[in-house]
RNA sequence: CGGGGUGUGGCACAGUUUGGUAGUGCGCUUGGUUCGGGACCAAGAGGUCGCAAGUUCGAAUCUUGUCACUCCGACCA
C-alpha cells in the first residue's frame, strides 16, 4: 500500500493529465533534459539510445533501396531560400536567420536549413546533366531548426533530429513510385517495429507540404484519442526543378526537367511511441527499438551463486544477440522492477535463489506484467519468443485503442455526437474535396482532416458537411 | 500570438496573505542491518529563494520590469 502510494506520486495519472502524465514520462525515463533555450532539449543518452536504433534500421532500409548518405551544410543564403514561391512562403514565418560573422554583419543573412530541398536543388543543378545520371537518391540524418512558438518535447522542437530523402528521377512515375515506396517503408517500420498501427494515405491541398505537388503521410492514433502525422513522403512533380534549372539531356537528346521527392521521419517518432504504448507506470518501448530489451534483476543477489547465475544467463542471452542489462546495484529487487519499468524495457528477468535452485526463472512482460516461469534451459528461445510476444502484444493493444475510437460519420451532426459520446479519435467522414467543406468541418466539430486514405471503401455517396456528391474518403481528427 | 499556472539545495514541495535573514520529504555520502514489488537505523554534505532594479533599519515575502518552463487555444514534423 505504501509502496503503490510513492509510485503515484511519481507520475501523473494518464487518466487524470495526459499532458502531464508525458512530460513526466519523458523526464522520469531519462529521454531527455531542458536546456538553457527554449524548446532546445537534451536528448540524454536513454533517449538517445533509442534514436540510434531507430536510425540504424531505417538507415539500412533506405540503403537497401539504393540510396546513398550525404551530408549538406547547416545555412541557407536567403536568395537560395526564396528561389521557390511556395515553399519559402510555408517556411520562412519559421525560420532561425544568421546575420552576423564574429562582429561583422554578413552581406547576405544565412537561415538555418528548416529542410533542406533547396540546398538539394542547387547541388543536383550542378550534377545532373545526362539520363545517365538519373535516378539520383540521395539521404540526409541531421538536424533542422523551426522557431516554434509552442515546443514539447519530441513533439514539437525547436531544434530536431531527422533524415531527409531527395531523390531525383527521370519520369513523373518512376518519382511517384518512389514517393510511395518510401511512405510503405515508414508505414512498415512502424507496424513492425514500433507496434505502431498507421493510416496510410494523402493529404488534402491545404495540408500539403510548401512546394509540393503531393504528400503523403502516415497517421497515428495515440491513446488519449490524437493523432500524430509520424512520417511523410512528397511529391514534388518538376516545379523544384524549374525554379531551381535542374534540367539534364535525355535520350532523345532533349533538355527536360527531372521530377523530384522527398521524405522525412524525426525524433517526432519517439514521442509517438510514449504516447501510443505507454501507461501509469511509466514508457513502454517496443523491443526492436529498445536500447535494452532485457533487464536481468538478480534477487537476495548477496547470497551465495545468485550473481554467478545471473551473469551467466546475461552472457547467454548477449551470445545470442539480445540486448541484455544486467543490473547488480544495491537498490532493492522491488526498486528495480519499478525503476526499469519506468524506463520501459520489454522484458524483465528475475532470477533468485529459489529459481536457481528449481532451474528457472521469472519472465515479465512490460506492457502487461504477466510472468512466466521458464526453464534457464535454452533461456535464449524463451526470450525471444517473449520478445516476439511483447511486440505483437503492444500492436493488438495499439490497434485496439484505434478501433475503439474510430468513428464511421455521415453528417456533421453525426461527428459531434460521436465526439461528444467516445472521445477524441479518427473520424471517416466523406468529403467533397472543397476547401470551404474542410474548413466549415473543422470549425464545426473541432476535428480537422488528416489525411485520405490509400485504402479504404466509401461509406457514403455525399459530402458529410455540404452534402454533394463526395469525391474522398477522409480521416479527421484533432492533432499533435 | 491570446489566456492560465509555476520558478526556493539534484528532485518534489512548504514558507509569501500578517517583511526579521530558510525548512520538510526524497535523493546523495559514510557505517551497520536488510534483500521475491520502490527496505531500515545512525551520522553527514548540500540552498540564500529565476534574474534585475526599487521600497525598507531589514526582502524568499512588498512594487516594477524581465527571463525561463509549463498547460489550454490559433499555426506547424
Amino acid at each position: 500500500m505504501a509502496a503503490d502510494k510513492k509510485m503515484v506520486e511519481q507520475i501523473t495519472s494518464m487518466d487524470v493529465d495526459f499532458a502531464k502524465w508525458y512530460t513526466d514520462i519523458v523526464k522520469k525515463a531519462d529521454l531527455i533534459d531542458y536546456s538553457s533555450v527554449k524548446g532546445c532539449m537534451i536528448i540524454r543518452p536513454y533517449g538517445y539510445a533509442i534514436w540510434e536504433r531507430i536510425q540504424s534500421i531505417l538507415d539500412s532500409r533506405f540503403k537497401e533501396l539504393g540510396h546513398e548518405n550525404i551530408y549538406m551544410p547547416m545555412f541557407i543564403p536567403e536568395t537560395l531560400l526564396n528561389k521557390e514561391k511556395e515553399h519559402v512562403e510555408g517556411f520562412a514565418p519559421e525560420v532561425a536567420w544568421v546575420t552576423h560573422g564574429g562582429e561583422e554583419k554578413l552581406t547576405e543573412r544565412l537561415c538555418v536549413r528548416p529542410t533542406s530541398e533547396t540546398l538539394f536543388c542547387e547541388h543536383y543543378a550542378n550534377i545532373i546533366r545526362s539520363w545517365r545520371d538519373l535516378p539520383k537518391l540521395y539521404n540526409q540524418w541531421c538536424s533542422v531548426v523551426r522557431w516554434e512558438k509552442n515546443t514539447r518535447p519530441f513533439l514539437r522542437s525547436r531544434e530536431f533530429l531527422w533524415q531527409e530523402g531527395h531523390t531525383m528521377h527521370a519520369t513523373a512515375e518512376e518519382a511517384i513510385e518512389e514517393t510511395v515506396t518510401m511512405l510503405n517503408v515508414y508505414a512498415d517500420f512502424h507496424e513492425q517495429d514500433l507496434a505502431i498501427p498507421v493510416i496510410r494515405g494523402r493529404k488534402t491541398d491545404s495540408d500539403k507540404f510548401a512546394g509540393a505537388e503531393a504528400t503523403y503521410a502516415i497517421e497515428a492514433l495515440m491513446h488519449d484519442g490524437k493523432a500524430l502525422q509520424a512520417g511523410t513522403s512528397h511529391y514534388f512533380g518538376d516545379g523544384f526543378a524549374r525554379a531551381f534549372g535542374i534540367q539534364y539531356t535525355d535520350r532523345e537528346n532533349k533538355l527536360v526537367y527531372p521530377h523530384q521527392t522527398s521524405w522525412g521521419v524525426t525524433t517526432r517518432m519517439i514521442g509517438g511511441i510514449i504516447m501510443t504504448h505507454g501507461d501509469d507506470n511509466g514508457l513502454v518501448l517496443p523491443p526492436a527499438v529498445a536500447p535494452i530489451q532485457v533487464v536481468i534483476i538478480p534477487v537476495a543477489q548477496h547470497k551465495e551463486g545468485v550473481l554467478e547465475k545471473a551473469r551467466e544467463v546475461e552472457a547467454q542471452l548477449r551470445a545470442a544477440g539480445i540486448r541484455v542489462k544486467l543490473d547488480d546495484s544495491d537498490n532493492s529487487a522491488g526498486w528495480k522492477y519499478s525503476e526499469y519499468e519506468m524506463k520501459g524495457v520489454p522484458v524483465r528477468l528475475e532470477l533468485g535463489p529459489r529459481d536457481i535452485e528449481a532451474g528457472q526463472c521469472v519472465l515479465v512482460a512490460r506492457h502487461n506484467r504477466e510472468k512466466t516461469f521458464v526453464s534457464l534451459e535454452g533461456i535464449e528461445k524463451a526470450v525471444q519468443d517473449c520478445l516476439e510476444s511483447v511486440r505483437n502484444g503492444m500492436y493488438q493493444r495499439a490497434l485496439e485503442n484505434r478501433e475503439s475510437r474510430t468513428y464511421n460519420c455521415t453528417t456533421v451532426d453525426e461527428i459531434n455526437a460521436a465526439l461528444a459520446a467516445n472521445g477524441d479519435g479518427f473520424v471517416r467522414a466523406m468529403w467533397c474535396g472543397d476547401e470551404e467543406c474542410e474548413d466549415k468541418i473543422k470549425e464545426l466539430t473541432g476535428v480537422g482532416s488528416r489525411c485520405i486514405p490509400l485504402q479504404g471503401e466509401a461509406i457514403s455517396d455525399v459530402c458529410a458537411c455540404c452534402g454533394k456528391p463526395a469525391k474522398h474518403l477522409v480521416y479527421w481528427g484533432k492533432a499533435y
